[in-house]
RNA sequence: GGAGGGGUGGCAGAGCGGUCGAAUGCGGCGGUCUCGAAAACCGUUUCGGGCCGUUAGGUCCGACGAGGGUUCAAAUCCCUCCCCCUCCGCCA
């Protein structure tokens, strides 16, 4: 959530940013909302600090207190009810946008193209990825339904491969690996900003009130939450591996064909916990780690900038990685690297001790490498598997 | 799944209706001592919110796992939920 402190004592600064992510009418009641519950804090105050005895009270004192109580039953009742307001609309106030980030979605991306790296190749009649790998997609959907697949043979070796090839080189640069749950309680989809967005897109397991993480971004922002940590703890770096569940609500007709966007995909994914003044250097390291694996395994690919409208609430500024796919003859996302800057650590409770007492930390999320970099290694090279894979257990060539 | 025990400040741990935001110890910070350090000694040290103040800070309110309830008054009593530990059972 947003800084309600910062939010009335400067909101024209937050304005703009926040109403380019369309959230201009949540703003705006928060802010009335929150004038309205300042209203009451000092009546209630007044009558809580009358009812504060030392000692026992005499006979007409109990009878005046008894006055007191009745009044602050029904203040507090107003109280309470200006505080679920303000909860509500704080939870729904997305985090501005950063100033770098494009208003407009041009033609054919989500946002402005920062820069192209790698020729697209030249292939004559392009195999896609169900030609060139093993996923067993009629079998799946016997076994679960639409959208789900699974990946076989030298195709499971090749993603295997991928996962701990990613996961050596992140570790390699100072994050810890990570085996998260997947399965996690409401307060950590609140927290992270998934609820209540994203709440149609997340599988919810009846009866335990118990969620499947889209993202282990989830697991891994919750794996400090509520912790007043060290200055010098920071910055901490952890990467996850793990499966991860999406419904798909919103996609309804996209992407039907192959394994390109299905309900459970596993990703290495990199997160990192920052001082709030190094947020946006580890924004660009973050892009920069995620540009040296597309690079390593030699994918054309291009990063785009990704536009105000299309960040989700808890991010403040994006950066996608699309690699090229000769089979759909476009780019297509592979990563996603966000900067969340104190959205998440506000909302997860999670500080440190400065100079100037707690402050929030500021949390980023960014992936390694998920189930699509297979397919686009099998597009792009057409079954050829780069030699750095093959030293992690991949095939030298996928056969179905 | 069954039977017990427990959740209090950064950590350990007392308190079990008003004098408790909370003893004590450890840790942290500042100081004395010292050539310097250790030890010892002295002081200090939870978090959030409202208001006042340019700042330093002051002041009031809230928080003892979470949420309800009883009471003039709850860390302390009652209820519900969550979590942790021990034993038994089951199990990858």
């Amino acid at each position: 959530m947003i800084d309600l402190k910062a939010a009335r004592a400067e909101p024209d600064r937050l304005r703009p940013g926040i109403a380019r992510k369309g959230g201009a009418d949540a703003f705006e009641e928060l802010l009335a909302a929150d004038e309205q519950r300042r209203e009451l804090i000092p009546r209630v105050d007044e009558l809580r600090s009358r009812q504060k005895l030392k000692g026992k009270p005499t006979p007409e004192q109990v009878e005046e207190l008894k006055q007191v109580k009745e009044d602050l039953r029904a203040l507090e009742e107003q109280l309470g009810a200006a505080d679920e307001r303000v909860d509500e609309l704080l939870r729904k106030v997305p985090n501005p946008a950063h100033d770098s980030v494009p208003d407009e979605v041009t033609d054919d991306a989500e946002g402005d193209v920062v820069r192209i790296v790698g020729e697209p190749p030249s292939i004559e009649h392009p195999k896609d990825h169900l030609e060139l790998g093993r996923f067993e997609m009629e079998r799946a959907a016997r076994l679960s339904g639409s959208r789900f697949g699974y990946v076989v043979g030298d195709t499971a070796r090749l993603a295997l491969a991928l996962y701990r090839w990613a996961l050596d080189r992140v570790v390699a640069q100072g994050f810890t690996p990570v085996l998260p749950p997947v399965l996690v309680r409401e307060e950590a989809m609140y927290g992270t900003g998934f609820f209540p967005a994203e709440r149609f897109e997340i599988y919810e397991v009846a009866d335990e009130g118990l969620y499947l993480t889209g993202t282990s971004e989830v697991a891994l922002a919750g794996l400090h939450m509520t912790e007043i940590l060290d200055r010098d703890e920071l910055p901490l770096h952890y990467t996850a591996f793990s499966a991860n569940f999406r419904r798909e609500a919103g996609a309804a007709g996209r992407d039907t064909r192959g394994m390109f966007r299905v309900h459970q995909f596993n990703k290495v994914e990199m997160f990192s916990y920052v001082l709030p003044e190094e947020s946006w250097d580890e924004h660009e390291r973050l892009l920069a780690a995620e540009e040296s694996l597309a690079s390593e395994l030699g994918l054309p690919y291009r990063v785009v900038n990704i536009a105000a409208a299309e960040l989700s609430a808890a991010a403040a500024k994006r950066y996608d990685i699309e690699a090229w796919f000769p089979s759909q003859e476009r780019y297509r996302e592979i990563t996603s690297a966000s900067n969340t800057t104190d959205y998440q650590a506000r909302r997860l409770g999670i500080r440190y001790r400065g100079d100037r007492g707690t402050e929030h930390v500021h949390t980023l999320n960014g992936t390694a490498v998920t189930d699509r970099w297979v397919l686009a290694v099998l597009e792009n090279f057409q079954g050829e598997v780069p030699d750095v894979l093959q030293e992690f257990g991949a095939p030298a060539r996928v056969e179905r």
